[in-house]
DNA sequence: CTGTTAGCGCTTTCAA
DNA sequence: TTGAAAGCGCTAACAG
């Protein structure tokens, strides 16, 4: 049986449509008896309202848009869970779309959402400039940026300051002893990437220490761990979500950790990185943090189990995430928003870190 | 400025919009010069047609419903990118919804999926009836369940064999020489803690040992690790999805693990769970496995960097989410699908598990 | 090969 | 206190 509509309300309780209409939307007074009338009938028939309908006439969607790269990291994982809890209290439902850091998909995404007539959109966008976002925020849609920042996009940016959280940690590593940190990251594109790379070579150069290149060691994000039900370690790569021509860290810092010249400690830009690293130190029978340290971006709650427990740099991501949807719906509803300031990092020492020489 | 419509671009072209319409969608021939007339004012304007208005009216919105506990699981994290991979590539959005396992916060979701007028929907429900869930199905909107099943529901569910799983685990402790084997749990009404329940009682009463029902303990899945900033354990237990009279897991564990008669071996039934039995086995000053054995369900990528690597039972979560959502595109294609066959679960032995005795 | 027109289900003046 | 009717932007007959 097809879905009830307003008329067929407004037939069953014998009024008009714009009194069922007014009923629903509670938009001017209508007396008890036909509210009681109208009320009844749509528990008979279990109307919902259409929302495609409503907003094709109001303009207003009650969806927003939010575009980020891989679920999959715990750091949006957990950033997400925020702008969800903001936005199902709000009655707003949030569309989820992965770029996996790919400027082609990104595109997609917003295409996608564009057409779908959102509220309002959040993004952590891949950092290559892309013409359709410039052209939403042209046309006015609310746009928030998340940990990131796009291309020529004025838009208020929420997250943290990651040259500092950086810096923080090349300074401690230093003053452990540490000379030679290597630094993992994934595209210089994204600017969070760019910003501890500067917070890395800062540290390096206030503490007299050499900057040397071959220590920056870029690698592909999209390491999925090793194979679980092999009894020897096997790299995954998402087919779907593998960029061609760079390999992921696992790989690539087995190469590092294997030549002569190997760094006695090792900054990780990134989560998804991490796991990488770890399994690659593992795979060259390295320990940790006897033979190398490691520091890296995000915490986690299981990060305090690992063995050894991981020192990392820690971002409020929750927070984040709702800040961004609490800035965003002021946005939406009109109001003027003055750009948040970056939230500091926290460096939290646990076990992976040690003197140098073993 | 207001978006271009079809209207705009008609006129620019010199075109009716029924011939915009269909060069948008290439639903008829055109001839090759009024279509590049056309594209180019489509082009010219950036039209983009607006797809309430197109789902309006062919009542197709190319929107699926995604009803999840809680994207902070990982395993309905690696679930969530199988499925949104498929849709990205169908050009569907997904509408992503979680509900805490809390049966009021799920039918919230519903109610704002169902005016949404969504194509189909994806659900892990938290097994409560619900009626509107069972009205969404009555309407003829299709279904997919995940994971689990809710009561009544009619729908294929993509999912693994979770009585057999939990089977495996314990008779694989008991191979191991344990016979008090803790299993911890959170919501029975779930079908799949319900099962693999069951699993446990099953393999305890095929190895004749004594089914004891003080070892069946229940918590709160809503764990989320311990305070990081805090040099000491401070559990965190995010406000807004905390059940009511429901303690977490590290409490509840500890109470066990302190007792008299404490188990050997501890079998926990969820990825959520599992942080919290670790903390509350480090909390209690003992030792895994040398003093308790723990297997627990779902794999993660860094389950083997834990200390001690863990030993667990793995579903395959993003071919999971994959089948879920291929499953549900046929069904919206109108094709008939047969219910698909639970999937085997995997044990996966590392070193969370010992024989008993100290 | 292309245009006219009647809706899709709802909100919102305007009028009564 | 309520109803009639004009759209919102698009698709899909039906005409030509």
């Amino acid at each position: 049986m097809p879905k009830p509509t307003s008329m067929d309300v407004a037939r069953l309780a014998g009024v008009s449509i714009a009194t069922v209409s007014h009923v629903v939307n509670k938009t001017r007074f209508v007396s008890p008896e036909t509210e009681q009338k109208v009320l009844e009938a749509i528990k008979a028939l279990s109307y919902r309202p259409n929302a495609l309908a409503r907003s094709l006439v109001t303009n207003i969607t009650r969806k927003i848009g939010l575009v980020i790269s891989d679920i999959s990291n715990p750091f949006f994982t957990a950033a997400v869970r925020g702008i969800e809890d903001v936005f199902l209290t709000s009655h707003y439902n949030v569309i989820l779309n992965n770029t996996d850091e790919i400027p082609q998909r990104e595109d997609d995404c917003l295409r996608l959402l564009a057409s779908q007539q959102i509220d309002g959109l959040i993004i952590a966008p891949t950092g290559t400039r892309n013409e359709n976002l410039l052209a939403m925020a042209e046309s006015g849609i609310p746009i928030v940026q998340l940990d990131r920042r796009s291309p020529d996009l004025m838009a208020p940016m929420v997250g943290v300051n990651n040259e500092d959280g950086a810096y923080q940690a090349i300074r401690y590593l230093i003053s452990l002893g540490h000379e030679r940190i290597a630094c993992l990251i994934h595209y210089d594109a994204i600017t969070t990437q760019h910003d501890r790379l500067q917070g890395w070579e800062r540290a390096l150069q206030e503490a007299g220490l050499p900057v040397d290149r071959e220590l920056v060691i870029r690698a592909d994000p999209h390491f999925y761990g090793i194979q679980s039900d092999a009894q020897h370690s096997v790299p995954i790569v998402r087919p779907t979500s593998h960029r061609p021509g760079m390999r992921s860290a696992y790989e690539v810092l087995q190469v590092l950790l294997r030549s002569p010249r190997r760094p006695s400690a090792l900054f990780v830009t990134s989560n998804q990185l991490t796991l990488g690293a770890l399994y690659a130190i593992r795979e060259c029978g390295l320990a940790c943090p006897e033979d190398i340290s490691l520091i890296s971006f995000d915490d986690h709650d299981w990060a305090p189990l690992f063995s050894p427990p991981l020192t990392v740099l820690s971002q409020p991501s929750y927070r984040l995430g709702q800040t961004a949807a609490q800035l965003l719906m002021k946005m939406i509803n009109g109001e003027t928003v003055v750009d948040p300031i970056p939230q500091r990092v926290d460096l939290i020492k646990r076990a992976s870190c040690a003197a140098p020489g073993r």
